[in-house]
DNA sequence: TTGTAAGCGTTATCAA
DNA sequence: TTGATAACGCTTACAA
């Protein structure tokens, strides 16, 4: 089923349904009203291939996510799903593209194939490759996190430094002398992931702003690992009453090794981090939080890609959230440990 | 950057860039060579658009997955993960659109527009519309999933009929009489949701078998519907003292009402589901239930797409996973209640 | 208001 | 072993 057929059963030219389609010409309501009776009739659609090699734009942008294999946080996948809901609101289809480990193949498809009008990439690391490949290609493209170096490119991002930083005065003002921060992993944090070292800089700076004790520990993405390193923690520094956190994942784990350690929470310790609302809110005891607007950045993600496409030259802009932290039931005055 | 730029620079013909790139022609080495040269030096990549059009083939599958604004429960995270995973490692990419709701246009441009060889889909209704489309489409498909007529089309599924009734029967060989089963939404089972309504018939027939008391409870996707649904399940039916379920989500919110209760599992009450291992595990405690093997049905879902679209043809193939009951730390032996 | 025809970047047929 | 050329299905100048 063509443009063809559709044109010779209602006796028009092609050109003339393509009008009649595009509305880019003025069509007569009657002949306008004949093809779209047999547009109905056949379920004729145009074909996406042909009207992206004539037009030279997709209407698809690419999605580029960390692989699979790492299991997505709670975080991430509000990403994904908003940012499909936003793209399918302004009528783009979305290409999925794992990135990094052996699917480098998927990545170089999307990005130099035309696949897509534009990319939103995820999970950026202070020093990325991605982002380089992107700017030799030309490819609009908007971040979702930030390089070391974000003035000349497009982004949005959480303020992980500003955000840890508050969680530390907040407990602080409870009295907390004793504070860690539970980073995500290790290797995450070598290989420069931005969140990691902007938490740990954040951190860095409110423990000397306000002469505390801090104690930075990096953690795997997930809850058994939340668990060992809290122990470890609490086993090596006796000292400490509070932990600030962006390690979603691993929050469960850590709950548990303060309940298997005789520490009520936040009678006996503190936690407060920054997660997805949906998370905090369903923890036991709620979490203490500032909640990142994976709703709001990824729409805003959306929207500024389709701005950069419809107008590659224009500056690039950035949206840096820094939500208010969320006063839920996992902080409270610090009690000294035995 | 086009094949005849390509072509030009290595004094060769249109044609042969192109087979010296498919193939499927033999061309001497040295011309080859001369042409992969200037391919690299350009970092070249034939028009994914019009190799498309030419070929009819799109190279990109359709993952159709339930509209974002109802959070993808763990396990259907997983499926979108390992297909995305799967079909990378095919050289497919995989274009995501949300269905239902206010995104049936996205349905209809990727089913009807040609933009993928084939289709995934997500979360399939006893009767479903979208089954409906894909088969006067042609398209080839695969579900995750499968209406009441799955004769006739090719899918992957959980057996959560017989998953469930073998929950109920290893509760009542520990002695429990008293059996409630938590199914999803009412909205979705209403809606004619397969799992929900295949878990209700295991759940009656394994109580009729038994001769057991069983409650059948609807329960919404979210942690705080799970706690109130159990908090009325333990007071209008103080006898139960089992739950089996299927809703991962609301699974935390059921720990926490019978914690609030006072009820210790599993000496008091037990609990016996079907989840995501991951999530399983890293409950506390973490639960007995059967692990749905996300990673091999997402895997098998493109595999079973992939030999469609080579040959539509082909008699239509099914995969029902039973995965055993892993038992954790949930289920024990029945103690009835005051 | 409508029709004609060129061309987007490939692949594949037919010649050489 | 290679080259010229006709499609694939659409959009859009240009003509009528």
């Amino acid at each position: 089923m063509n443009i063809g057929e559709i044109a010779r059963r209602a006796g028009v030219a092609r050109s003339t349904v393509s009008y009649a389609l595009t509305g880019k010409r003025p069509v007569s309501e009657e002949t306008r009203q004949r093809i779209q009776a047999v547009i109905e009739e056949l379920n004729y659609r145009p074909n996406a291939a042909a009207r992206a090699l004539k037009e030279g734009r997709t209407r698809t942008i690419g999605l580029v996510i960390p692989p699979a294999s790492q299991r997505l946080t709670d975080m991430q996948l509000g990403f994904v799903a908003t940012v499909v809901d936003a793209a399918a609101r302004a009528d783009l289809d979305v290409l999925l593209s794992p990135s990094g480990g052996e699917h480098e193949r998927s990545f170089e498809r999307v990005v130099t194939g035309r696949r897509v009008d534009g990319v939103i990439l995820m999970e950026i690391r202070l020093e990325d490759d991605r982002v380089t490949r992107l700017r030799q290609s030309g490819l609009p493209f908007v971040g979702i996190g930030r390089t070391s170096h974000p003035e000349d490119m497009t982004w949005v991002d959480v303020d992980y430094e500003t955000l840890i930083s508050q969680c530390v005065h907040h407990l602080a003002d409870l009295g907390h002398r004793d504070i860690a921060l539970v980073n995500r992993s290790a290797e995450l944090v070598a290989a420069g992931y931005g969140p990691g070292h902007r938490a740990q800089a954040g951190f860095t700076r409110a423990v000397a702003q306000r002469d505390l004790h801090g104690v930075h520990a990096c953690c795997a993405d997930d809850a058994q690992a939340g668990l060992s390193c809290v122990e470890r923690l609490l086993a090596e520094h006796p000292e400490l009453t509070a932990i600030a956190t962006i390690n979603e994942t691993a929050i469960t784990g850590m709950y548990r090794a303060l309940a298997q350690a005789g520490l009520a929470v936040p009678k006996d310790f503190s936690i407060a981090g920054v997660a997805a609302r949906h998370l905090a809110e369903n923890l036991d005891p709620p979490l203490t939080s500032a909640d990142v607007p994976t709703i709001e950045l990824g729409a805003r993600a959306v929207e500024l890609l389709i701005q950069r496409i419809a107008d590659p030259g224009s500056p690039h802009r950035h949206l840096l959230a820094a939500p208010p932290i969320s006063l839920r039931g996992t902080t409270g005055p610090a009690r000294p440990r035995a």
